[in-house]
DNA sequence: GTCTATACCAAGATAGAC
DNA sequence: GTCTATCTTGGTATAGAC
Protein backbone atom coordinates (compact mmCIF):
# COMPACT_ATOMS: atom_id res chain seq x y z
CA UNK A 1 0.00 0.00 0.00
CA UNK A 2 3.12 2.19 0.15
CA UNK A 3 2.56 5.60 -1.91
CA UNK A 4 5.15 7.41 -3.89
CA UNK A 5 4.94 10.99 -3.81
CA UNK A 6 3.18 12.80 -6.51
CA UNK A 7 -0.11 14.03 -7.81
CA UNK A 8 -3.01 11.91 -7.81
CA UNK A 9 -6.01 14.36 -7.49
CA UNK A 10 -8.38 12.64 -9.72
CA UNK A 11 -8.35 9.65 -7.47
CA UNK A 12 -7.21 10.19 -3.94
CA UNK A 13 -10.61 12.35 -3.14
CA UNK A 14 -12.85 9.04 -4.13
CA UNK A 15 -10.78 7.17 -2.63
CA UNK A 16 -10.40 8.61 0.73
CA UNK A 17 -14.25 8.81 0.84
CA UNK A 18 -14.96 5.44 -0.29
CA UNK A 19 -12.22 4.32 2.82
CA UNK A 20 -13.79 6.23 5.08
CA UNK A 21 -17.21 5.23 4.42
CA UNK A 22 -16.13 1.67 4.72
CA UNK A 23 -14.54 2.48 8.20
CA UNK A 24 -17.32 4.23 9.92
CA UNK A 25 -19.84 1.96 8.96
CA UNK A 26 -17.17 -0.68 10.38
CA UNK A 27 -16.23 0.56 13.70
CA UNK A 28 -18.19 3.93 13.69
CA UNK A 29 -17.34 7.55 13.50
CA UNK A 30 -15.95 8.36 16.99
CA UNK A 31 -13.77 5.71 16.52
CA UNK A 32 -12.13 5.91 13.28
CA UNK A 33 -9.31 8.16 13.32
CA UNK A 34 -7.54 10.13 10.24
CA UNK A 35 -4.66 8.35 10.30
CA UNK A 36 -6.81 4.95 9.67
CA UNK A 37 -8.51 6.59 6.90
CA UNK A 38 -5.04 7.76 5.33
CA UNK A 39 -4.00 4.29 6.22
CA UNK A 40 -6.35 2.54 3.76
CA UNK A 41 -5.79 5.01 0.71
CA UNK A 42 -1.90 4.89 1.33
CA UNK A 43 -1.59 8.43 2.33
CA UNK A 44 -0.13 10.27 5.27
CA UNK A 45 -2.72 11.61 7.31
CA UNK A 46 -1.62 15.52 6.35
CA UNK A 47 -2.80 14.66 3.06
CA UNK A 48 -6.49 14.11 3.61
CA UNK A 49 -6.61 17.37 4.55
CA UNK A 50 -6.20 18.47 1.12
CA UNK A 51 -9.47 16.96 0.36
CA UNK A 52 -11.54 17.67 3.63
CA UNK A 53 -11.64 20.57 5.92
CA UNK A 54 -12.12 18.10 8.93
CA UNK A 55 -12.92 14.84 9.65
CA UNK A 56 -16.93 16.18 10.37
CA UNK A 57 -17.15 17.36 6.63
CA UNK A 58 -16.01 14.00 5.85
CA UNK A 59 -18.38 11.99 6.95
CA UNK A 60 -21.72 14.94 6.42
CA UNK A 61 -20.68 14.82 2.41
CA UNK A 62 -21.68 10.96 2.66
CA UNK A 63 -24.43 11.11 4.94
CA UNK A 64 -25.55 14.04 2.03
CA UNK A 65 -24.78 12.38 -0.89
CA UNK A 66 -26.46 9.06 0.15
CA UNK A 67 -29.60 10.69 0.84
CA UNK A 68 -29.74 12.93 -2.46
CA UNK A 69 -28.91 9.69 -4.04
CA UNK A 70 -31.53 7.62 -2.41
CA UNK A 71 -34.13 11.09 -3.39
CA UNK A 72 -32.95 11.21 -6.95
CA UNK A 73 -33.57 7.37 -7.55
CA UNK A 74 -37.53 7.23 -5.76
CA UNK A 75 -38.01 10.28 -8.16
CA UNK A 76 -37.12 8.77 -11.22
CA UNK A 77 -39.34 5.71 -10.82
CA UNK A 78 -42.15 5.68 -13.18
CA UNK A 79 -45.58 6.72 -12.21
CA UNK A 80 -47.92 4.22 -10.80
CA UNK A 81 -51.52 4.06 -11.51
CA UNK A 82 -53.02 4.02 -8.43
CA UNK A 83 -51.62 3.88 -4.61
CA UNK A 84 -51.83 0.03 -4.69
CA UNK A 85 -49.11 0.07 -7.22
CA UNK A 86 -47.27 2.95 -5.28
CA UNK A 87 -46.90 1.27 -2.56
CA UNK A 88 -45.85 -2.18 -3.94
CA UNK A 89 -43.71 -0.05 -5.91
CA UNK A 90 -42.00 1.94 -2.65
CA UNK A 91 -41.57 -1.53 -0.99
CA UNK A 92 -39.20 -2.89 -3.76
CA UNK A 93 -37.22 0.12 -3.87
CA UNK A 94 -36.63 0.67 -1.05
CA UNK A 95 -35.37 -2.90 0.06
CA UNK A 96 -33.58 -2.74 -3.51
CA UNK A 97 -31.68 0.31 -3.00
CA UNK A 98 -30.82 -0.04 0.97
CA UNK A 99 -29.48 -3.92 0.04
CA UNK A 100 -27.22 -2.27 -2.01
CA UNK A 101 -25.40 0.39 0.08
CA UNK A 102 -25.22 -1.58 3.44
CA UNK A 103 -22.39 0.92 4.39
CA UNK A 104 -24.34 4.26 3.39
CA UNK A 105 -27.23 2.87 5.12
CA UNK A 106 -26.04 2.18 8.56
CA UNK A 107 -23.94 5.71 8.44
CA UNK A 108 -27.16 7.34 7.53
CA UNK A 109 -28.31 5.64 10.53
CA UNK A 110 -26.02 5.46 13.58
CA UNK A 111 -24.22 8.54 12.95
CA UNK A 112 -26.71 10.94 13.13
CA UNK A 113 -25.89 12.29 16.37
CA UNK A 114 -22.17 12.98 15.32
CA UNK A 115 -23.41 15.12 12.94
CA UNK A 116 -22.99 18.90 13.90
CA UNK A 117 -25.84 20.29 14.62
CA UNK A 118 -26.18 22.80 11.26
CA UNK A 119 -25.37 19.20 9.40
CA UNK A 120 -27.82 17.58 11.28
CA UNK A 121 -30.42 19.87 10.06
CA UNK A 122 -29.72 19.28 6.86
CA UNK A 123 -30.05 15.64 6.47
CA UNK A 124 -32.67 15.24 8.67
CA UNK A 125 -34.73 17.34 6.09
CA UNK A 126 -33.38 15.35 3.54
CA UNK A 127 -34.45 12.12 5.35
CA UNK A 128 -38.26 13.71 6.22
CA UNK A 129 -38.76 14.69 2.46
CA UNK A 130 -38.19 10.40 1.74
CA UNK A 131 -40.48 9.64 4.31
CA UNK A 132 -42.99 12.19 2.94
CA UNK A 133 -42.98 10.79 -0.19
CA UNK A 134 -44.36 7.51 1.55
CA UNK A 135 -46.89 9.51 3.19
CA UNK A 136 -48.09 10.85 0.38
CA UNK A 137 -48.46 7.32 -0.76
CA UNK A 138 -50.42 6.30 2.15
CA UNK A 139 -52.80 9.46 2.36
CA UNK A 140 -53.20 9.14 -0.77
CA UNK A 141 -54.97 5.41 -1.15
CA UNK A 142 -56.55 6.35 1.75
CA UNK A 143 -58.39 9.12 0.64
CA UNK A 144 -59.62 6.39 -2.66
CA UNK A 145 -60.50 4.27 -0.39
CA UNK A 146 -57.91 1.68 -1.03
CA UNK A 147 -56.09 1.15 2.50
CA UNK A 148 -57.31 1.23 6.12
CA UNK A 149 -54.84 3.31 8.06
CA UNK A 150 -55.58 4.62 11.41
CA UNK A 151 -52.87 6.89 11.52
CA UNK A 152 -50.46 7.60 7.90
CA UNK A 153 -48.07 9.33 10.06
CA UNK A 154 -47.47 6.24 12.00
CA UNK A 155 -48.51 3.86 9.38
CA UNK A 156 -45.41 5.09 7.22
CA UNK A 157 -42.84 5.20 10.13
CA UNK A 158 -44.04 1.57 10.83
CA UNK A 159 -43.71 0.20 7.43
CA UNK A 160 -40.21 2.17 6.58
CA UNK A 161 -39.28 0.41 9.84
CA UNK A 162 -40.25 -2.63 9.56
CA UNK A 163 -38.64 -2.73 5.67
CA UNK A 164 -35.53 -1.62 7.51
CA UNK A 165 -35.15 -4.61 9.54
CA UNK A 166 -34.10 -6.45 5.96
CA UNK A 167 -30.83 -5.01 6.40
CA UNK A 168 -29.97 -6.61 9.38
CA UNK A 169 -30.34 -9.55 8.72
CA UNK A 170 -30.44 -10.14 4.69
CA UNK A 171 -27.29 -11.71 2.90
CA UNK A 172 -27.21 -12.12 -0.96
CA UNK A 173 -26.80 -15.98 -0.81
CA UNK A 174 -28.34 -16.96 1.97
CA UNK A 175 -31.80 -19.31 2.39
CA UNK A 176 -33.83 -16.82 0.43
CA UNK A 177 -33.31 -14.92 -2.95
CA UNK A 178 -33.96 -11.16 -3.43
CA UNK A 179 -37.29 -11.69 -4.99
CA UNK A 180 -38.44 -13.54 -2.12
CA UNK A 181 -37.55 -11.27 0.40
CA UNK A 182 -39.47 -8.66 -1.33
CA UNK A 183 -42.38 -10.74 -1.93
CA UNK A 184 -42.95 -11.79 1.68
CA UNK A 185 -42.41 -8.23 2.92
CA UNK A 186 -44.97 -6.67 0.11
CA UNK A 187 -47.30 -9.34 1.67
CA UNK A 188 -47.18 -7.89 5.07
CA UNK A 189 -46.78 -4.27 4.49
CA UNK A 190 -49.90 -4.41 2.00
CA UNK A 191 -52.21 -6.60 4.55
CA UNK A 192 -51.14 -4.20 7.50
CA UNK A 193 -52.37 -1.13 5.70
CA UNK A 194 -55.92 -2.54 4.15
CA UNK A 195 -58.35 -4.60 6.07
CA UNK B 1 -21.21 18.90 41.87
CA UNK B 2 -17.66 18.91 43.82
CA UNK B 3 -17.54 15.98 45.84
CA UNK B 4 -15.23 15.76 49.46
CA UNK B 5 -12.76 12.97 49.82
CA UNK B 6 -14.38 9.79 51.58
CA UNK B 7 -16.21 6.60 51.57
CA UNK B 8 -18.97 6.00 49.21
CA UNK B 9 -18.97 2.81 48.03
CA UNK B 10 -22.71 2.01 47.95
CA UNK B 11 -23.85 5.03 46.00
CA UNK B 12 -20.98 5.62 43.42
CA UNK B 13 -21.13 2.35 42.06
CA UNK B 14 -24.38 2.46 41.01
CA UNK B 15 -24.21 6.35 39.96
CA UNK B 16 -20.96 5.70 37.96
CA UNK B 17 -23.58 2.72 35.90
CA UNK B 18 -26.42 5.28 35.45
CA UNK B 19 -23.85 8.22 34.13
CA UNK B 20 -22.17 6.03 32.11
CA UNK B 21 -25.70 4.74 30.53
CA UNK B 22 -26.97 8.49 30.16
CA UNK B 23 -23.53 9.66 28.29
CA UNK B 24 -23.45 6.50 26.02
CA UNK B 25 -27.01 7.12 24.99
CA UNK B 26 -26.37 10.59 24.50
CA UNK B 27 -22.75 10.68 22.40
CA UNK B 28 -21.98 6.87 21.85
CA UNK B 29 -19.50 4.95 23.75
CA UNK B 30 -16.65 5.59 21.54
CA UNK B 31 -16.97 9.28 21.96
CA UNK B 32 -17.48 9.34 25.75
CA UNK B 33 -14.08 9.68 27.96
CA UNK B 34 -13.70 8.24 31.48
CA UNK B 35 -13.34 11.51 32.38
CA UNK B 36 -16.79 12.66 31.44
CA UNK B 37 -18.20 10.03 33.16
CA UNK B 38 -16.18 10.59 36.62
CA UNK B 39 -17.07 14.24 36.07
CA UNK B 40 -20.54 13.63 35.88
CA UNK B 41 -20.23 11.62 39.06
CA UNK B 42 -18.23 14.07 40.83
CA UNK B 43 -15.00 12.30 41.38
CA UNK B 44 -11.88 11.95 39.68
CA UNK B 45 -11.69 9.48 36.99
CA UNK B 46 -8.87 7.37 38.53
CA UNK B 47 -11.53 6.22 40.97
CA UNK B 48 -13.90 4.88 38.67
CA UNK B 49 -11.24 2.06 38.50
CA UNK B 50 -12.35 0.99 41.64
CA UNK B 51 -16.18 -0.12 40.10
CA UNK B 52 -14.98 -1.46 36.71
CA UNK B 53 -12.00 -2.70 35.41
CA UNK B 54 -12.41 -0.78 32.57
CA UNK B 55 -14.75 1.27 29.75
CA UNK B 56 -15.38 -2.02 28.43
CA UNK B 57 -17.05 -3.59 30.87
CA UNK B 58 -19.06 -0.89 31.77
CA UNK B 59 -20.54 -1.18 28.66
CA UNK B 60 -21.07 -4.52 28.99
CA UNK B 61 -22.44 -4.57 32.50
CA UNK B 62 -25.21 -1.87 31.03
CA UNK B 63 -26.21 -4.28 27.94
CA UNK B 64 -26.26 -7.60 30.22
CA UNK B 65 -28.43 -6.06 32.60
CA UNK B 66 -30.92 -4.54 30.40
CA UNK B 67 -31.21 -7.58 28.12
CA UNK B 68 -31.74 -9.75 31.60
CA UNK B 69 -34.29 -7.54 32.79
CA UNK B 70 -35.95 -7.94 29.40
CA UNK B 71 -36.44 -11.73 29.53
CA UNK B 72 -36.89 -11.95 32.94
CA UNK B 73 -39.94 -9.17 32.47
CA UNK B 74 -40.98 -10.61 29.51
CA UNK B 75 -41.27 -14.49 31.05
CA UNK B 76 -43.15 -12.72 33.86
CA UNK B 77 -45.91 -11.89 32.28
CA UNK B 78 -49.26 -14.37 32.43
CA UNK B 79 -49.80 -17.15 30.17
CA UNK B 80 -52.35 -16.31 27.03
CA UNK B 81 -55.10 -18.82 26.35
CA UNK B 82 -54.11 -18.14 22.68
CA UNK B 83 -51.55 -17.11 20.34
CA UNK B 84 -53.39 -13.78 18.91
CA UNK B 85 -53.91 -12.94 23.18
CA UNK B 86 -50.06 -14.04 22.93
CA UNK B 87 -49.16 -11.66 19.94
CA UNK B 88 -51.19 -9.06 21.54
CA UNK B 89 -49.58 -8.98 24.79
CA UNK B 90 -46.02 -9.06 23.48
CA UNK B 91 -46.94 -6.14 21.27
CA UNK B 92 -48.06 -4.31 24.67
CA UNK B 93 -45.36 -5.63 26.28
CA UNK B 94 -42.37 -4.56 24.25
CA UNK B 95 -43.50 -1.16 23.16
CA UNK B 96 -43.92 -0.19 27.45
CA UNK B 97 -40.71 -1.53 28.42
CA UNK B 98 -38.76 0.00 25.69
CA UNK B 99 -40.49 3.36 26.08
CA UNK B 100 -39.63 3.14 29.55
CA UNK B 101 -35.51 2.47 28.91
CA UNK B 102 -34.85 4.77 25.95
CA UNK B 103 -30.80 5.14 26.82
CA UNK B 104 -30.67 1.34 27.19
CA UNK B 105 -32.56 0.50 24.03
CA UNK B 106 -30.88 2.86 22.34
CA UNK B 107 -26.87 1.68 23.87
CA UNK B 108 -28.32 -1.98 23.40
CA UNK B 109 -28.98 -1.24 19.45
CA UNK B 110 -26.37 1.06 18.49
CA UNK B 111 -23.41 -0.18 20.70
CA UNK B 112 -22.98 -3.73 19.86
CA UNK B 113 -20.11 -3.28 17.79
CA UNK B 114 -18.06 -1.80 20.42
CA UNK B 115 -18.05 -4.98 22.53
CA UNK B 116 -15.74 -7.34 22.47
CA UNK B 117 -16.05 -10.20 20.52
CA UNK B 118 -16.88 -12.61 23.95
CA UNK B 119 -19.00 -10.08 24.97
CA UNK B 120 -20.74 -9.58 22.11
CA UNK B 121 -21.58 -13.14 21.46
CA UNK B 122 -23.05 -12.99 25.12
CA UNK B 123 -25.34 -10.10 24.07
CA UNK B 124 -26.39 -11.79 21.07
CA UNK B 125 -27.64 -14.99 22.90
CA UNK B 126 -29.68 -12.93 25.30
CA UNK B 127 -31.33 -10.90 22.10
CA UNK B 128 -31.45 -14.03 20.23
CA UNK B 129 -33.82 -15.67 23.12
CA UNK B 130 -35.86 -12.81 23.30
CA UNK B 131 -36.96 -12.97 19.40
CA UNK B 132 -37.85 -16.47 19.98
CA UNK B 133 -39.83 -15.28 22.41
CA UNK B 134 -41.94 -14.35 19.67
CA UNK B 135 -40.74 -16.53 16.67
CA UNK B 136 -42.73 -19.38 19.11
CA UNK B 137 -45.72 -17.31 19.37
CA UNK B 138 -46.15 -16.76 15.63
CA UNK B 139 -45.22 -20.92 15.10
CA UNK B 140 -47.67 -21.72 17.55
CA UNK B 141 -50.54 -19.09 15.61
CA UNK B 142 -49.61 -20.41 12.35
CA UNK B 143 -50.26 -24.18 13.64
CA UNK B 144 -53.51 -23.52 14.94
CA UNK B 145 -54.73 -21.82 12.09
CA UNK B 146 -54.92 -17.96 13.67
CA UNK B 147 -52.30 -16.81 11.77
CA UNK B 148 -51.29 -16.61 7.38
CA UNK B 149 -47.49 -16.24 7.96
CA UNK B 150 -45.13 -16.98 4.37
CA UNK B 151 -41.97 -16.89 6.97
CA UNK B 152 -42.07 -17.22 10.61
CA UNK B 153 -38.44 -15.86 11.29
CA UNK B 154 -38.89 -12.76 8.95
CA UNK B 155 -41.90 -11.98 10.29
CA UNK B 156 -40.36 -12.35 13.69
CA UNK B 157 -38.26 -9.86 12.75
CA UNK B 158 -40.50 -7.39 10.84
CA UNK B 159 -42.84 -7.06 13.90
CA UNK B 160 -39.97 -6.64 16.72
CA UNK B 161 -38.17 -3.84 13.73
CA UNK B 162 -42.07 -1.81 13.63
CA UNK B 163 -42.07 -1.88 17.06
CA UNK B 164 -39.16 -0.93 17.69
CA UNK B 165 -39.78 2.31 14.98
CA UNK B 166 -42.08 3.68 18.08
CA UNK B 167 -38.57 4.45 20.30
CA UNK B 168 -37.52 6.77 17.14
CA UNK B 169 -40.52 8.96 17.50
CA UNK B 170 -42.70 8.12 20.77
CA UNK B 171 -42.43 11.44 23.13
CA UNK B 172 -45.06 11.17 26.60
CA UNK B 173 -47.21 14.07 25.72
CA UNK B 174 -47.62 14.44 22.39
CA UNK B 175 -50.56 14.19 19.65
CA UNK B 176 -51.32 10.21 20.88
CA UNK B 177 -51.32 8.60 24.20
CA UNK B 178 -49.61 5.44 24.84
CA UNK B 179 -52.98 3.38 24.94
CA UNK B 180 -53.61 4.76 21.16
CA UNK B 181 -50.06 4.15 20.16
CA UNK B 182 -50.31 0.11 21.42
CA UNK B 183 -53.40 -0.03 19.62
CA UNK B 184 -52.47 1.47 16.27
CA UNK B 185 -49.35 -0.96 16.00
CA UNK B 186 -51.32 -3.58 17.43
CA UNK B 187 -53.81 -3.15 14.72
CA UNK B 188 -51.09 -3.44 12.23
CA UNK B 189 -49.17 -6.29 13.38
CA UNK B 190 -52.37 -8.34 13.65
CA UNK B 191 -53.19 -7.23 10.06
CA UNK B 192 -49.48 -8.46 8.82
CA UNK B 193 -50.07 -11.89 10.43
CA UNK B 194 -53.75 -12.95 9.66
CA UNK B 195 -54.85 -12.91 6.44
C1' DG C 1 -12.43 4.86 48.51
C1' DT C 2 -10.91 8.92 46.61
C1' DC C 3 -7.47 12.10 45.73
C1' DT C 4 -3.51 14.19 42.91
C1' DA C 5 -0.21 13.35 39.70
C1' DT C 6 1.42 11.22 35.90
C1' DA C 7 2.85 7.59 32.46
C1' DC C 8 1.97 6.64 28.02
C1' DC C 9 -0.19 6.96 23.76
C1' DA C 10 -3.09 8.54 20.05
C1' DA C 11 -6.11 11.93 18.43
C1' DG C 12 -7.07 16.12 14.94
C1' DA C 13 -4.91 19.41 12.63
C1' DT C 14 -1.03 22.50 10.73
C1' DA C 15 3.70 24.05 8.73
C1' DG C 16 7.04 23.94 5.55
C1' DA C 17 10.17 21.15 2.55
C1' DC C 18 10.04 18.85 -1.88
C1' DG D 1 -0.27 17.12 -3.81
C1' DT D 2 2.19 14.65 -0.63
C1' DC D 3 5.67 14.15 2.63
C1' DT D 4 7.80 14.49 7.35
C1' DA D 5 7.64 16.59 11.55
C1' DT D 6 5.28 18.61 15.09
C1' DC D 7 1.84 21.23 18.01
C1' DT D 8 -1.77 20.77 21.18
C1' DT D 9 -5.16 18.32 23.30
C1' DG D 10 -7.20 14.68 25.39
C1' DG D 11 -7.61 9.65 25.82
C1' DT D 12 -7.16 5.14 29.23
C1' DA D 13 -5.17 3.55 32.94
C1' DT D 14 -1.98 3.29 37.08
C1' DA D 15 0.77 4.74 41.49
C1' DG D 16 0.99 6.26 45.84
C1' DA D 17 -0.53 9.69 49.39
C1' DC D 18 -4.37 10.51 52.56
Amino acid sequence: MARTQGSHSDITGPRIRQAALRLFARHGYAAVSMRQIAGEVGVQAGALYNYTPDKQSLLFRLMQQHMQDLLAAYNDLETQPDALGALRQFVGFHIRFHLERPDEVFIAYMELRNLSPENFTEIEALRRSYEDSLENVLREGQQEGLFSIADTKIATLAVIAMLNGVMTWYRSGGRLSLDEVELIYWDMVRKAVTS
